[in-house]
DNA sequence: TGACGTTCGCCTTTTGTTTGCCGTAAGGTA
DNA sequence: TACCTTACGGCAAACAAAAGGCGAACGTCA
């Protein structure tokens, strides 16, 4: 799709938002007041302009028909780092070769992700299976019952569900098998929490 | 892709960033003011550079016409389409808003793909949750074990797990409160296969 | 009839294109 | 080593075409 001009990316924004509030598209009068043009003209050769660029679509003299056109712009993938091998309990094996996996865009946030790749059945208490793909945010911080990265005493690395608990903390492993663990908040530190997953068959 | 000398590098980095920012491009003045040069020639040849070394893409003669190219290396994604709902055991409910998905490119083969997004834990089995999306390829055969789209007497369309044996079928529900269901080949219909699932936290 | 969209000139501002010309640095070569 | 060539970075000015804008008259549709 070709690309706006300033005033084009404004108007197509106004559009959208008008859109999205009302459930119908504005008038060309409307439009022209919102951005103080005293010619339905200008606005008239703007939805033209925008129409040849395949943004909207409109019929033909009818009121209020400016449709927009969804973003045909298809998505873009993200390549994220595998960075290793999870299993409950055991600390996280890093893996030795770069490799990367490719996520849709939308998946990862503005802060670093990679992803983890699971092995056994440890997890399947959350619906995780051998092989799956989990992909971590990288940050500091969690909230009860997000699944998050913890780094234990400095040293040991793994995957749990994460609970504040009357000052202390309670990570939660994945599998009925293991016992939760209870600690002070001083002894465990977020690295990542879990914010996706992905499985092929 | 060749290789960028120094200038280009930081006008590319520039364009990236003001076309992320602004959802259009920049003139070539502003170019020019942010790198402190005072003539567009500069700026108009090294864009004619970046042009030719194939980052970006320019329509002659428009304004704020400058695009960035996809770096080649960086995965695509492609969107499908959202079909429906699923739930085990009942027909998929068709959804109405034609909605899409993206996913990492290398996910979807040569064939059709869409996606299902699952309600309820009626699939809790195959470690598939509420609100997960299921990625199906449009494929009239299947493998044993294989999760498909079975249509069955041509009217109700469910998803199970797929097992032929001693010349019937049986479509195995992924909740073991339901009955498998073993019938002639005749009345089933394979209409995909799951192939991938992607889950949000 | 009233509310809206469409068209036609005409004008101004913004932006991109082109044509010379200059300096520097890197590479080849006589 | 001196010389030539080529590519990159940069400047200035002239030019041309979009983009943005104005009014007013004209259709259309409910």
């Amino acid at each position: 799709m070709q690309p706006l001009t300033r005033r084009q990316r404004e108007i197509l924004d106004y559009l959208a938002e008008f859109i999205e509030h009302h459930g119908y598209s504005p008038s060309l009068e409307e439009i022209g007041r919102r951005f103080g043009l005293s010619s339905l003209a200008t606005v008239h050769k703007h939805l033209g302009n925008l129409q040849e660029k395949g943004f909207i679509k409109r019929a033909w003299n009818r009121s209020r028909s400016v449709e927009l056109v969804p973003t045909g712009a298809g998505g873009r993938a993200v390549e994220i780092p595998l960075q290793g091998y999870v299993a409950a309990g055991d600390p996280i094996e890093a893996v030795v070769s770069p490799e990367t996996v490719a996520v849709p865009d939308d998946f990862v946030g503005a802060r670093a992700t990679y992803a983890l790749r699971v092995r056994g059945r440890s997890m399947i208490d959350e619906q995780i299976r051998d092989g799956d793909l989990v992909i971590v945010e990288d940050r500091k911080t969690a909230e009860n019952g997000e699944m998050v990265v913890a780094l234990l005493d400095g040293s040991e690395v793994t995957l749990k569900t994460f609970h504040r608990e009357r000052g202390r903390i309670r990570l939660q492993p994945a599998n009925p098998a293991l016992e939760p663990l209870v600690v002070d908040a001083d002894r465990v530190q977020v690295q990542g929490v879990v914010i996706g997953l992905m499985r092929r068959y």
